[in-house]
DNA sequence: CAATAAAATCGGACGCTCCGAATTTGGCGT
DNA sequence: ACGCCAAATTCGGAGCGTCCGATTTTATTG
């Protein structure tokens, strides 16, 4: 049995087409009573309205020629205390969500909220998105768990972009972390470096449920001829931490969010990189000289998450879904002169 | 003056509509000579193509009818000694791919391919699809690392069904072996459960760039009150293995691929559930009782894999991505009498 | 040059919207 | 009761880009 359309509806009821579409959208040229009745017997078919088809259609007939763009919202959680190099990554995010969506038929357009379970800016956004007809959303990262659940997820179709959610559980796009550490710790050793070392804040990790930590871990115990040297982790990592930790287990390289241990490494007496390498773990971190690091690819993210959120627009697929999924992109090692060149002896 | 229209364009050419739609989008209906000539009229004359203009009037044509819109080809490749499990795994992907499929339109047909890199089957393969003028395709997870470079990429657009493929790197998508880790972790700890232990056979883990165990000890860490049991880990475990680890390090709670593992435990004296738990991390792999499991969720991904390709499908995307991404789901607890239920004191 | 095969182009139908036109309804004066 | 007009309601036409079967043109072969 294939899907009903206006025209079947509209023979159902012995009514025109027209009258079906104007009823259904709620216009007032339509009586009351038969919007009433037209709407029950959609509902009793299975008829579901897909708004974009409605808008493409829409532009088509009123301005000749198709400007039209759908719209995509990209949610934006403000927290005041947001560090650069965490607003640099999501202006780069912002970035692939537009020119994907741009790509695909769609404008991009910010929406900034409170933070917090802030009740009263939610309903606002739910307002003004519902007003605006836009039902695509793109949330950006957030450090904060974002707690999303009193919007209209009947209404929307939206994804994180980032790790995780819970409230309301999304599909989720973000970097692979796991993955990222396995392949850079690869490509330490094939450089040589038997003794790699990782520092890192808890707060960092925690949000990513250890996976820094658990692909090192891992990795560190079956690469060959490695010899462990254990995770310095701390709140707040400082010299007065690093150094001694340096001193202590001598690793060869180290990996780090921070570019300034460039400096501690160079204070405990390394040479970098003639000596001792550094690879910074977060490519957008504010650093004070060139420095090898990952580049987490935001743009990439945006636009996998811009073109998920289109898939299910077009597809009419509204809420939250089923099954939440994660995709994940890894990250792109980027060269630089804190690393010495790959060895060829091994 | 009103914006040009695929009508008006025609007009100008002498041609018909049809013909310029299709020059616009590259269909290799339209002979190159005449492409180039509509491409710079259009050029010309500033008309845009639209994309989401573009994929409503296509999903509106093609709704029509409820006529299938194309075939997906299931790749197999063929593997003589795979387990049972492995095969109840595969026919559980199948079925999410076919079901999923179908919803969407689209038929689902099953393929078998060779082991190894074999050049002829490949090239029979390449033929069979050519003809068939089938362009989905998703691989099913294959125990090796499956070699399919030399299919013509530049025609087909696939996915594989398992974590990692390298020739070509495709988009994957698979279970969420971290997350499902961390996941069944802390809720062992919330039933009490202090001293996790893991068994696990080398070959399956290095599959998976040690993710298992990576979140293992990672989480074993940082979860509080926690008694560190180390991992035990060979190429085959037995009895020998076992029991000896069982004796020394005394894990409450056991994670491991063999529900055989029960027994050993039994041997050594615990029982299960009174003293001791035991969850499975495969839920297909044979077992003699009932048990708490992971249940992978092989329809869910095959669903997922199904939706992917036929997107990249609907947007005419073919050939090897640019950046291939991952996408996982988390596995499904499934409550066993193995493990006692949670306690409300901690 | 006739007979085929292959390549290239065309035409119809599709769902939905907008807007002017057509039809029905209701009010009111005579 | 009836005619008239305006308001309320419904209808029909035209138009968008795509898909696919049908048709026309071009190339190939005996």
């Amino acid at each position: 049995m294939s899907a009903p359309t206006l025209r079947t509806l509209a023979k159902t009821l012995g009514l025109s087409r027209t009258t079906i579409s104007d009823a259904l959208r709620g216009s007032p040229r339509v009586k009351a009573e038969t919007v009433r009745r037209v709407r029950e017997a959609a509902k009793a078919a299975g008829y579901v309205h897909n708004p974009l088809t409605g808008a493409v259609m829409s532009q088509l007939r009123r301005s000749r020629g198709q400007q039209f763009r759908g719209v995509l919202a990209a949610l934006e959680i403000v927290e005041p205390e947001r560090g650069a190099h965490a607003v640099r990554y999501n202006e780069a995010v912002l970035k692939g969500i537009s020119d994907r969506a741009s790509e695909l038929g769609f404008k991009m357009e910010r929406f900034e909220l409170g933070p917090g379970p802030d009740g009263m800016r939610l309903n606002r956004l739910n307002t003004i998105l519902h007003t605006r007809n836009i039902q695509g959303l793109v949330l950006l990262p957030a450090s904060g768990l974002p707690d999303l659940s009193g919007l209209s997820w009947e209404r929307y179709t939206a994804v994180y972009a980032d790790l995780f959610i819970k409230n309301p559980p999304l599909h989720c796009v973000c970097m692979d972390h796991y993955r990222s550490m396995v392949m850079l710790l690869r490509e330490l050793h094939t450089r040589g470096y038997r003794r790699p070392g990782l520092f890192m804040e808890i707060a960092i990790d925690e949000r990513l449920q250890y996976r820094w930590e658990g692909a090192f871990l891992a990795v560190q115990k079956y690469l060959p001829n490695i010899t462990e040297v254990p995770a310095l982790r701390s709140r707040n990592i400082s010299r007065e931490d690093f150094v001694p930790w340096f001193r202590k287990y001598k690793p060869d390289v180290v990996l780090g969010h921070f570019p300034a241990a460039i400096e501690w490494m160079r204070s405990a007496g390394a040479r970098v990189p003639k000596t001792h390498g550094f690879v910074c773990l977060n490519s957008l971190r504010p650093t004070t000289e060139p420095c090898a690091a990952l580049d987490f690819q935001p743009g990439q993210i945006g636009a996998r998450a811009a073109e998920l959120v289109i898939g299910q627009l077009l597809h009419n697929e509204l809420g939250i879904p089923v099954q939440p999924s994660l995709t994940t992109i890894p990250a792109r090692f980027i060269e630089g002169p804190t690393l010495r060149a790959a060895t060829t002896g091994g």
